[in-house]
Parts: C-alpha cells; structure tokens; sequence
DNA sequence: AAAAATTAATCAAACGTTTGTTTAATTCAA
DNA sequence: TTGAATTAAACAAACGTTTGATTAATTTTT
C-alpha cells in the first residue's frame, strides 16, 4: 500500500474539486490530472465519496490542538489568545488555500450528510472555545460586553471571503493577473493587521493604539 | 410563454441548488420537485446552464441601485453610509437566504468561467463604492486610517459566514432543531447590532457609545 | 538459494445508471 | 385552426464502479 501514491491522488484531487467542485469533478478527470488509471482511486479509497471523506479527515481539526492548548493556559491574557487565535487561522489558510476552498464548500452545500454535520460540528466546538475566551475577557472588564459568537464569526467569515476566489481577491486588490494573493506574505500580513486592529478596537475597553 | 410557471421553476430552483449545489441537482430532481415535465426546463431556458444564468441575473446586482444613489448622496454623513449599507446587505440576506447561498457556490467554484466573473465583477464594483466612501471618510479625519478593501471584506464575510449554513448557524446559537435563524427577526437585529458596533469601533476616531 | 505460492498494484474494457437534451406526438388555448 | 404548451419516449454521452487479466513485489516452502 504505496502512502505516497495515495497522497499524491488526494493532493491532486484538492486540486480539482477547488477548481470544479466535488459534483463538478469527475473521477477521470481526477485519474488524467493525477495521471493514474481510473480504478486505482476505487483500488485505494473504495469510492469517490470514501475519497472525499479521507481527504476532508486529513486536515480538518487543525486548530483544535491550539484552542486545547489556549484553554488550559493561564499566562497569555485574553487579547493575547484572541491574536494568537487570529494568526494560527491566517496561517492555516494561507498554507492551504485550496483545502479550505473544498471545506467551505462542503459547509455550504449538504450533500453527503454526515460529512457535513462531521464538519459542522468540528467548527462549532472550535466557535465554543473561543466564545468562552471572550465572555471570560467581559467578565474581567477587559473587553466591552459584545457579541462573542458573532465577534468569532467575524473573524473567520472575514478570512473566509478573502479565499474564497482568488480571481475576486485579485480584482479587489487591483492587482496584474498572475498575482497570486494566497502566496504574497506582504497580502497575508495585511490581512493579520487589519483583522488584529479590528477586532482590537471591537473588544477592548482600554484600546491605546 | 407563462411568466408564472417560469418563475415557479426558478424558485424551486433555487431551493434545490442551494441544498444540492449546482452540479449536484439533476434536472429531472428540479423537474420533479417542481411538478413538471423533464422537457419543460429546456423548453423554457434553452439548457440546464442558461437555467442558471437567468437565475442569477434576475436576482445578482441587487446592490447597484442602492450604491449608485449613496455615491451622489451629499447629506449623509460617511458613517451613515455605512450604517445604510449594512443594513441593506443584512437585509437582502436575510429576505433571500437560499438565493444567496447559491451565488456564494458560484464565487466558490469556477466552473462556469463566465458567470463566474460577471458574478464577481459585480461585486467587486460594490466594493469599490464602499471603498471610496470609507476613503472620504478617512481624508474628512471622521474614519481611523483602516484598510478599506478588507474593512469591507469583513462587513461581508461576516454576513456571508453566518448565512452559510443553517445548521451551523443553528448549533452556534444553542438552538433546539426546526428553529429557522433566517426567519428569526430577533436573530436579525442581534446581527445587525453586532456589525454596527463592531465598524463603528473600527472606523471612528470620536466613537462614543 | 531457488522455486513456488501469495499478495499487491496496475490496467483496459465493460457494466448498468444517470446525465442533459431532443424528438415527435398530443393537448390546450385563442 | 393555428401556434404555443406539454408530454412520454428516446438519444448519445458521461458518470461511478466492477471486472478479470497481467505484472511486480513479497513471502513461504523446499
């Protein structure tokens, strides 16, 4: 059971489903982009939709090793976990673009059920840790009585729509085609500042910038 | 050319695609959901994608009117530009979440190239819009020296993440199932509040709540 | 160490379905 | 009665999957 060949389809299937979609890709175009023959996908994954499974697996539950983490740690201060919730999340998109295009999806649309509640259900565990950072935050009167879901769904859903299309991202930022966004560590770091301002101002009652 | 029965195929539609996703809904499925004969949908829209493209163009570009009129507007302050806009965004959202869902799926994927960039051409000229009045304001010394493009990405996404799924939405907000979050005039408002706040912490240099 | 047996990997071809679309016949409305 | 609306049936193409044969690698037996 060769790993190697196996990762190499999933790789190149993020690659296509990004691009078209999983309804929109077909297994031989996967097997042509791979350059595998068409029964080695079923060979290695059983099915199509097994596949899908095995590469969602693979890399959801990224950040869920961080948030244990930040839940036990009591020397960073409440600002401190939300930044650093903020560049882990920039980071992680940033370092699969792709990835994250087909995990949206797969939020948006429910086709295949239970890998859509599995998915659901790793973010909401994900949005419960960090509501308990900033209701903990109001509660010390360091941050201002906000929205702490929505707070949370702000800084994802802004992340969110910045990969969301690179032609988008492109096209806003007024930039030659053949720039690619998700590669610029000048865009990424703009990204950081912006959200860290943000949501700076948003939470916190003593806010000396 | 019965008007009703084509508007009744694109609602439906809708529905089906917003589930399933594009790729995901065969015409028979939409046939049969919508009461008709398989051939109908042909008959009417000439394929399966200008099925689509009339679907989005009816309902796409719902922001046009409402920017063209702020961009001449000289008695609104800046940050009631703002204001507006928001609301006018959770708004649209919130009256056709389906509609919204599938036109998120068609910044997602790029499947079909020149939808894909009518879709985003459009929005891209919202932001534009939105940018310019963020930059007055900033020139007027009323807005902080923020990051226009990404201030406007962050009105979005947050708009967009919470539209994304209805269960999600749903398990986020500790509701019981059936609860409809879309349809909830309170969870509306708690949005709207949250996003108000959160720019206007942002943007304003004298924000005095 | 050589031969035999077993397992894993790969392939082209074919399977039965489902797909979007078209046809040709029929019903309906003006 | 004419043109639009509607239908069931049929179309080729594409789909995910399975098959049975073949080769390559590994293990077991002698």
């Amino acid at each position: 059971m060769s790993n190697d060949k196996k990762d190499h389809i999933l790789n190149v299937a993020i690659e296509l489903f990004a691009e078209k979609g999983f309804e929109g890709s077909s297994i031989r175009d996967l097997a042509a982009k791979a350059d595998v023959n068409v029964a080695m996908v079923n060979y290695y994954f059983g099915s199509k939709d097994k596949l899908f499974e095995a590469l969602i697996e693979q890399k959801a539950g990224f950040m869920r090793g961080i948030l244990d983490e930040l839940r036990t740690n009591t020397s960073l201060t409440e600002i401190q976990k939300i930044d650093h919730i903020i560049e882990k999340y920039v980071d992680r998109f940033f370092s699969q673009p792709l990835f994250h295009k087909v995990l949206q999806q797969e939020v948006l649309v429910s086709q295949r059920a239970s890998m859509h509640e599995h998915v659901i259900g790793l973010f909401v565990k994900n949005t419960e840790d960090v509501v308990a950072i900033i209701e903990k935050g109001i509660r010390k009167k360091i941050f201002r009585k906000v929205d702490p879901q929505l707070t949370f769904s702000s800084i994802v859903g802004t992340i969110n729509h910045v990969m969301m299309s690179k032609t988008m991202c492109m096209k806003m930022l007024n930039k030659d085609p053949g720039y690619d966004p998700y590669k610029d560590e000048h865009f990424k770091k703009r990204l950081l500042i912006h959200l860290k301002q943000m949501i700076h101002a948003h939470l916190l009652i003593n806010n000396d910038l």
